[in-house]
RNA sequence: GCCCAGGUAGCUCAGUUGGUAGAGCAGCGGACUGAAAAUCCGCGUGUCGGUGGUUCGAUUCCGCCCCUGGGCA
């Protein structure tokens, strides 16, 4: 059996230029486990790794979706099983790597055996969502349950939308499928899994300096552009960190100064919120705490030499 | 030098007719099964500029000092 060697870690912790090295080294294919870099329209601002700094590695899953789309945890969990599939078939070691939490958790323990949702479903509820809030998705979801048990007493829209979707489309409570349980569609012995954690400290620091980067490298026009699409505020592309922020700046309200702190403000809760994802769902994962990418490196180095690449 | 306005949380400020204080933002903790860079839940973190005085009790009233703005010289 062959490997799948897993490099997550907080944004800015590095991760891009580790599996790099790692695929040079062994000979890898890196496949990505974030959710913002699949979107090609918005390269700077994701931070995904520019074609003269991938040095020939294959990479999978970066800017393969449009802005206009709408990508989802299970249509990644799909290309990336795809991809590590044709990774070990072509003889190369899959590295997946990226910050997304869910999707790593999708890859490891798979997701609940759902039937696909109709679009006019998922428009309907989250149209009765956008105009009249939670409060109505969770009276929709009360009427629905005859015994006035309530799935989804908290705020939380996105989750609220999700189950009555599911309960709509399919005419059983989103518990109900999440009873049957899930699998990984491979075998956990196959997984190599790795999380970088340098100090909260330091990702901060890195995070302030990469968007002053990334406003260097026209982090400015890639927002004009991708305003110009007019896409709906909905789309996950225009939720990338810093758009939001830029595109007030761009119509006026702000200047880039004050632009530029609030981007980096919302990048140090996202980072924040992976480190909470961390300490809660990959605490058996090998940890490495180093900061300097040669460190880090070489602990991956002797990791790999240790559990090897392939088991039987 | 004189006059005025201020000095309260990391920042901007509110407030206490004298009983050791609270908002927004920032920050911190947490949750997470097909939007996850999303979405949601929880938590004030303080020598109330300093020092004397009055008082049972001062962040609040009074004196002096320090600091920051503005004005007059």
């Amino acid at each position: 059996m062959k490997r799948i060697v897993l490099i997550a870690g907080p944004t800015c912790s590095g991760k891009s230029k580790v599996a790099l090295g790692l695929a040079m080294k062994f000979g890898g294919a890196i496949i990505n486990a974030d959710s913002m870099q699949v979107y090609r329209e918005i390269p700077i601002l994701s931070a995904q790794p520019a074609n003269e700094e991938m040095q020939g590695v294959p990479h999978h899953l970066y800017g393969h979706m449009s802005a206009h789309q709408h990508y989802s945890t299970g249509a990644w969990l799909a290309d990336a099983s795809a991809a590590i599939e044709s990774s070990h078939a072509k003889g190369a070691v899959p590295i997946v790597v990226g910050g997304t939490g869910l999707y790593f958790d999708a890859l490891l323990n798979g997701l609940a055996q759902i039937p696909a949702i109709p679009g006019y479903v998922r428009n309907h509820v989250r149209m009765l969502g956008d105009r009249h809030g939670v409060a109505a998705i969770r009276a929709r979801l009360r009427s629905l349950h005859p015994s006035g048990h309530l799935e989804f007493e908290c705020m939380d829209f996105q989750r609220a939308a999700r189950a009555l979707e599911v309960r709509l489309a399919t005419g059983k409570p989103l518990s109900y499928w999440q009873g049957k349980g899930r699998a990984s569609p491979f075998e956990q012995e196959a997984f190599l899994p790795v999380v970088l954690l340098p100090s909260r400290h330091e990702i901060y620091r890195r995070c302030d300096q990469r968007f002053d980067d990334m406003l260097a490298m026209g982090a400015l026009d890639e927002t004009a552009h991708l305003l110009a699409l007019q896409l709906p505020l909905s789309r996950p592309a225009m939720k990338a960190l810093g758009v939001q922020q830029l595109a007030r700046h761009l119509s006026g309200e702000i200047s880039l100064e004050e632009a530029a702190m609030q981007a980096k403000t919302a990048t140090r809760r996202y980072a924040k919120r992976q480190f909470t994802w961390i300490s809660g769902h990959m605490i058996s994962w090998n940890t490495i705490y180093e900061q300097d990418s040669e460190r880090i490196l070489s602990k991956i180095f002797s990791i790999i030499k240790e559990n090897g690449l392939t088991i039987e």
